[in-house]
DNA sequence: GTATCCTATACCATTTTTGTATACTTTTAT
DNA sequence: ATAAAAGTATACAAAAATGGTATAGGATAC
């Protein structure tokens, strides 16, 4: 019941994007080096994350990468999705045919835990990285 | 971001046995077929939720397992704690030298993880064996 | 045209999870 | 007493997931 390490590295490196002026790009080394995560294994977070449309990348000399939209429009989920691909809790809500009862339709445990994993994707949906301690430069740097 | 197999397996355990009779004794075997859990595995975890005082055991010939407490007493929660440990969603929620920024106190993503978490526990406290549909003979067998 | 940066895929090591085996203890019926 | 039927405890093994690395290649600015 517990976030994978790369979702954690994957939080910081847009909260840490977040906390830059809008637009600006950063290469991977450095974002490593500051955040303490090793390189090989945040490219390939950012890969995910620039697939998920949450991060641009720009390849080439002075390449790097950057947040694709605004603090505010990057939720929790997304950054999980991105990563971890759908919240589920439990097997039987991936596949149905994984209740070894067969009995996913009718089985309260189901329906109870469906509800459950419904408001935790609510309130992973709820927050974003203008509310977190990055998206505050980033909204002065909008000029509020 | 999952429950463990063995959770929902205790998760099924305890539905089964608040399905019967309050007091009634079953040997593990007999829970095991009917439940399709492999029966070694099934004995760890009822050992399990005997220690938390969720089941009680009875050794010897005629042995098993029972309630310990009325269903309605038994959160999912409960379950889940006896056998996972605490709900931790975040490493750094667990250990926060973990955090390798050692930003624990004032690393705006720490505390709202921590909410987060926080409201997950919640909605697995609210919910007991007594409103899932074990519950239902239970309830009427102690007659109301 | 080359140095610098990202991309893609495959690989490997470690840890966690799931499941099994072995030896032992408790209890009850006979 | 004692044998059979249960649970207990611990250790072990297999499998899956996770975390991290390596290698080869592609794009871009200077």
């Amino acid at each position: 019941m517990r976030l994978s390490q790369a979702t954690d590295y994957a939080f910081r490196a847009v909260l840490f994007l977040s906390s830059l002026p809008r637009g600006q790009v950063v290469e991977a080394k450095l974002m490593a080096e500051e955040l303490k995560i090793p390189l090989r294994f945040l490219l390939k977070i950012l890969r995910l994350l620039t697939r998920a449309g949450i991060t641009e990348s720009y390849q080439g000399l002075n390449g790097g990468y950057a947040l694709a939209r605004a603090p505010g429009d990057i939720s929790l989920l997304d950054v999980i999705e991105a990563v971890e691909g759908p919240v589920k809790i439990n097997r039987c809500l991936i596949a149905p045919e994984e209740c070894n009862r067969r009995a996913a339709s009718y089985c309260p445990m189901h329906k109870t835990l469906f509800s459950i994993q419904q408001s935790l994707i609510e309130e992973f949906r709820k927050r974003n990285f203008a509310d977190l301690g990055g998206g505050d430069r980033a909204k002065n740097a909008e000029g509020r």
